[in-house]
Formats: C-alpha cells, sequence, structure tokens
DNA sequence: CAGACTACCCGCCAAG
DNA sequence: TTCTTGGCGGGTAGTC
C-alpha cells in the first residue's frame, strides 16, 4: 500500500511532468472515493528551483524525505548525465534496496540509471534518449519501443504522456482496475489508454486521427467483449481485408487485434473480480472467454497470480 | 495435462 | 517510382 509520495527534482524541474505526477498523486479526490496520498517535492537542497520556462518552484524538502516514502518518482531528469547529488542517489538506492518502488517519467530513467537501481533491469526513456541511456549505462536493458516497463519495484516509462499510463498502470497494480478507472474517468482519459499487461504493454494507446473507422470499433469492442469477437469478423466490421485490417490497428495501437481485445478481456475479468462475487467461470463467460480454463491460463500469464487469489487479495485489501 | 485442432499474424510478393 | 492492398505460407499461440 502506498500512502506516502515523493517528486525528485534537481536543478531544473519539467514542469509538465511533474504536473503529472501532482494530478495522480497530490490531489485530494476522496470525492470520487480515490485514495489520498501524502505527497511532496523533494530536491537535494530546499530552495527555489527553476523551470525552462523560467517560472521558479519553492521545494521544501530535502532528500531525507526520500526515507519517508513508499513511492519515488523521478518526473524527468533534463541534466541527464549530470549527476544527481551523491545524496538524492545514496536515497534512492537504499529505498529500492528496502522494497520500495520508484517511477520514473520520460528523462527520470537517467538519475535512476546513475544510482544503479537499473543495473540488469529493462527500462524506456524518451526515443530521443534512448541510445544515450543504452550507450552511457550499459547494463540497463533499454527498450526503445514501449510505453513503460515495470521491472520489479521500477518503472520506467517514455516520453511525457506515457508517464500518465504509467503511473495509471501503478495505481492499478496498487489499488484495483476500478480505482485506476475512476482516476483514469476524473481526469477524462479514455478508458482503455489504462491497458491491462502486467509487465510491459507494447503500446495501447489508440490514437483518434487517421484510421477509419476504428476508434469506433474499438468502442464497440469494450461493450461487446461477451461476444467471440474473432478478427476476421472485426475486418468485415470496418469494411477491410483481415490483412489490411490488421496493419491499420497496429499502426493505430501498436497491438495485435487478437492481442487488444485479449487485453481487454482480461481488465474486464479484473473488474467483475474486485466488484462482484460472481464465480469465477462466471466471469470468464462474461468477459468473452470459453472457458474457465482459458480465462485461467491468460490471466496467469498476465497478472502472475490466479483469479482466486486476486480476488481474494483485493478483498483483504479493502 | 497432453494432444489435436483452429485462429492468429508476420514476412513475402504480385498487383493496382 | 513509391506506397498501399490483400492473398498465401507456415510457424506459433490459443482453444477445447
Amino acid at each position: 500500500m502506498i500512502t506516502s509520495v515523493v517528486a525528485v527534482v534537481g536543478d531544473v524541474a519539467a514542469t509538465f511532468e511533474l504536473g503529472i505526477v501532482e494530478q495522480v498523486f497530490g490531489l485530494d479526490r476522496r470525492d470520487v472515493g480515490l485514495p489520498t496520498y501524502d505527497f511532496d517535492v523533494a530536491a537535494h537542497r530546499v530552495g527555489a528551483v527553476p523551470t525552462a520556462s523560467g517560472v521558479d518552484i519553492a521545494v521544501t524538502h530535502g532528500p531525507e524525505r526520500i526515507a519517508e516514502a513508499d513511492l519515488v518518482v523521478v518526473p524527468a531528469w533534463p541534466q541527464l548525465l549530470t549527476p544527481a547529488a551523491p545524496s538524492v542517489l545514496g536515497a534512492v538506492r537504499a529505498h529500492v534496496e528496502g522494497g520500495g518502488r520508484v517511477l520514473a517519467i520520460c528523462s527520470g530513467a537517467f538519475l535512476l540509471a546513475q544510482s544503479g537501481v537499473l543495473d540488469g533491469r529493462r527500462a524506456a526513456t524518451h526515443w530521443q534518449f534512448a541510445d544515450l541511456l543504452r550507450r552511457s549505462f550499459p547494463r540497463v536493458r533499454v527498450d526503445a519501443d514501449v510505453l513503460y516497463v515495470e521491472d520489479g519495484p521500477v518503472i520506467t516509462s517514455a516520453g511525457a504522456a506515457a508517464g500518465v499510463d504509467a503511473c495509471l498502470h501503478l495505481v492499478r497494480t496498487e489499488y484495483g482496475t476500478a480505482v485506476a478507472n475512476a482516476l483514469a474517468r476524473r481526469m477524462v482519459l479514455p478508458p482503455h489508454r489504462a491497458g491491462g499487461q502486467a509487465q510491459f504493454v507494447e503500446t495501447p494507446v489508440p490514437v483518434a486521427e487517421a484510421g477509419g473507422d476504428l476508434p469506433g470499433l474499438l468502442a464497440w469492442v469494450d461493450d461487446h467483449l461477451d461476444r467471440p469477437l474473432r478478427v476476421a469478423d472485426l475486418a468485415r466490421a470496418v469494411h477491410l481485408s483481415p490483412r489490411t485490417f490488421a496493419r491499420h490497428f497496429g499502426r493505430l495501437t501498436g497491438t495485435t487485434p487478437h492481442q487488444y481485445v485479449l487485453g481487454r478481456r482480461l481488465a474486464h475479468v479484473e473488474e467483475l473480480l474486485e466488484t462482484t462475487d460472481l464465480p469465477v467461470d462466471a466471469v470468464a463467460r462474461r468477459a468473452g472467454f470459453g472457458s474457465g480454463d482459458a480465462m485461467r491460463y491468460h490471466f496467469a500469464a498476465r497478472r502472475g497470480v490466479g483469479p482466486a487469489e486476486y480476488r481474494r487479495t483485493f478483498r483483504e485489501a479493502g
């Protein structure tokens, strides 16, 4: 359970990325049933921190705040290879070694890499910096093609907006799909941005631009998950050949039609497990799986636990 | 849980 | 020429 969150900034703060973290962890949204956190911003020393636009941020906490946090977020590290203060790096390292979680957005992966917590781990960063990160920290397994990566206690994400997906993913793993969806609704994000993959997401972000009826089709799929939804049928629904449909689908969503449907089904399963007492087999059928066995197979593969245990965990967490 | 059957999907390529 | 389309093969993932 995460109750205390600290965002770490350096000599220059990135307002957009910091704003994402503030939106997710810094605002009181108890009115819609969302959890609240003790949220602070910390730097290597207390005082004014400039932003790229010249507006200063007043930072009132030093590195010692990191030790109190359950979650450390690095919204960005615009200094890239410029080393962070040893006190900050040490605190981040100790935090992870003590079992704490960290989340980096965009260039924030550079601070984590400096601290050593990315050694041997998969990591994402902005595509613009992926090569630099790889060359500078050979022990980090940089994945330039994903929105975000979760490797043990460490989550790293690509460019700024992917930080939103990473934050939602973290909230989902800590508090469940229902809470993450409520947060997404409050932030006016489409629910399917909240993907459903356990370890990493290839790019489950449908972009509502050119692509004919695809966005509409995705919404329709979400409302009819209990149907068979074969790829050939979906292709016919938008008047494309299966081959062309799959190509457009991949370009728009970064995943394949079948994998997308599977992801949506699993997300629905999670929600039903959390919010209803339906038997597991009934949950499977409602989510479009032909059998409980088929559903358990995928659920365990992506979530690491079986559906029954998943439900028990969330019921106990209350 | 193994095995058979089916669906998926990605490289390839000819055609428009 | 360059780009998109859509059929095909066949290895793989998914289903029962």
